[in-house]
DNA sequence: ATTTATATTGCAAACGTTTGCGGGAACGAT
DNA sequence: ATCGTTCCCGCAAACGTTTGCAATATAAAT
């Protein structure tokens, strides 16, 4: 079974294609009543406009490209969810790749959306990525690019992103209201600009009360469950006393979490902890994790929207907005 | 900055299009030296095939569409994953859209993947899906699909499942053989084929004791954590007696496990609950859920290694594979 | 009646590929 | 010298659209 064209409608009335297409396309220059015509009859044809022939030749497709570390984390799937949400109802779809935080198959995939002409990307780095020539590639081509989340700072482009800093210093600042006086923290890569500023955030709180940043219970690691449950194991093991974590993020938090209930140790009596990101499983542990809600599945939506207006101004050239969405301290048992 | 095209590397060599075309894609009419000119012109131009022309030329793109009902949800997530790391390798992109468990969402996104022409389909179906004719359109234009988990019992396709029979007739097993006798089961929505299945297994692994199935501790509802909750709540206010949950998914037993804990009932002594698939979740609980692993991300990798299989054989009509995964009883602390 | 403006349509090129067919050159065989 | 092969290459159509330009018809203005 094949599709029907505008050829084929065109024989059937016996008109010209380009009539046709711009009947269908509302052009002024048509007959009101053929246009009439011409619709009844697409519509009795079950016409659908190929998009790939429109690709062809507008040099660009209505797909939007995705480009995340990892689908399977929370963070990022409900952010897609945002993003199809969007895309879906402005007749966008989209394609959905992951960097598995490696900067060459970022660039790969980049690239390959580049040629696939996508409409424009939304991306979120990965860890190792350093450098954004490949974003930069992307402007030269006329495709616009968002990011949410983790950003790439030399890429003039729109962002959509949380206050990292102030977030963190929130939540240290109610660990320290809390009374808590010695607190870790357990920061992600270094090499990721927002843990940088999470890390940040948890200084300033510190110094912000007169406190002292203490080199010797902080550290930086991966983002994941082990990397929470090695730090904590370090401390326990050197004997480091503290009484609170600050983790970078959720699974970094649930890991040290882990370690401390095997350790013995009551939370949050003995040791508060806060993470970040309120991933579902935060308020399902026991006790329920203090932590920062991080809008995921609204960045997501944001984002497809920005890059659906640039889209549609097309050639104008728009000024990037950043979009610095709203955090809330999530306070629960663990503090 | 515009890409290079077969017609630049042409004219800069002095030769046709259709030499040029031949010769990248090494067909035997052509020299080897020219063969050797063309390539290296080509990698000097950076050139790369354009994808959109060739699909117009092949009614056909390489991009595999992928139907889920919820990107968000963990099983979908890691799966998707899957899909895209298998896709990723054979030179595919995915395209990925989500029916929020809406039949009509499902079927208008079942068109515009067709209507993109994609090379394949993989689908795991909505909740609310009664009817696969729109899946039947795809056989029709010749377009393959392969369901995963959720499949669509009266169209002819590849599918990727587990015995969800068996699965659950071991997991009520295991409660039995601890020694619970008055176990309720949670199940999901009775039109989801994988649902059924599982209270199928439930009531043989009852039966196979020489137990009683009681209808009234069997409730069927959706498949989220609220409705484990709300199930859980009626037996407790129905002051029904009952001694071990077996639920049709994870979230509805840890919806289940949150009121029984509110309750103030001892887990597993007062209550034993075991929850299906093994969600990151469940070994996070205290305590942790005894569940039935399903390999989500393989099911994904599977399913896009079928269906990839099948696009390459092209018009050979291959019989549908049906692929049944291993599941694996985890047993923790809730049993 | 002639010119001018307006409304409506069609022609053909273009987007970047692939591919069936035809054809020239070189070579060996007769 | 003629023929048949073999090797290599080019022409042109095709995939389904859009769009600048030309063309026709009709109406209005002079």
């Amino acid at each position: 079974m094949k599709q029907k064209t505008i050829v084929d409608i065109a024989k059937e009335l016996n008109i010209s294609v380009s009539t046709v297409s711009r009947a269908l396309n509302n052009h002024p220059d048509i007959n009101e009543n053929t246009k009439l015509l011409v619709n009844k009859i697409a519509k009795k044809f079950g016409y659908v406009p190929n998009p790939i022939a429109l690709g062809l030749r507008k040099n660009r497709t209505s797909t939007i490209g995705v480009i995340v570390p990892e689908i399977k984390h929370d963070f990022f799937s409900s952010a897609i969810s945002g993003i199809e949400e969007i895309a879906y109802h402005s007749g966008f779809t989209i394609i959905v790749c992951q960097s598995n935080e490696s900067y060459e198959r970022e660039v790969i995939n980049t690239r390959a959306l580049m040629h696939h002409r996508v409409a424009g990307i939304i991306v979120s780095i990965s860890q190792t990525t350093q450098n954004g020539d490949h974003f930069k590639e992307l402007n030269k081509h006329g495709i616009p690019v968002v990011f949410f989340d983790r950003v790439c700072q030399d890429v003039k482009a729109s962002k959509v992103i949380i206050d990292d800093r102030k977030s963190a210093f929130n939540a240290v600042s109610h660990l320290i209201e809390k009374g808590y006086r010695k607190i870790a923290h357990f920061g992600g890569p270094k090499e990721l600009d927002i843990c940088l500023k999470r890390f940040g955030g948890y200084k300033d709180a510190l110094e912000c009360e007169g406190m002292t940043v203490d080199n010797s219970i902080i550290y930086f690691g991966g983002l994941h469950e082990e990397d929470g449950y090695t730090a904590m194991n370090k401390l326990i093991n050197e004997n480091k006393h503290i009484d609170a974590v600050f983790a970078a993020n959720d699974p970094i938090a649930i890991g040290a979490f882990q370690r401390i209930k095997e350790a013995g140790l009551k939370i949050p009596e003995d040791i508060g902890i806060v993470g970040f990101s309120n991933n579902k499983i935060t308020s399902l542990v026991e006790p329920p994790l203090t932590t920062v809600n991080q809008p995921s599945f609204n960045m997501g939506k944001r984002a497809s929207e920005i890059l659906i207006e640039t889209i549609n101004k097309d050639n104008i050239k728009i000024e990037p907005i950043v979009e610095v969405l709203d955090t809330e301290l999530i306070i629960r048992k663990s503090t």
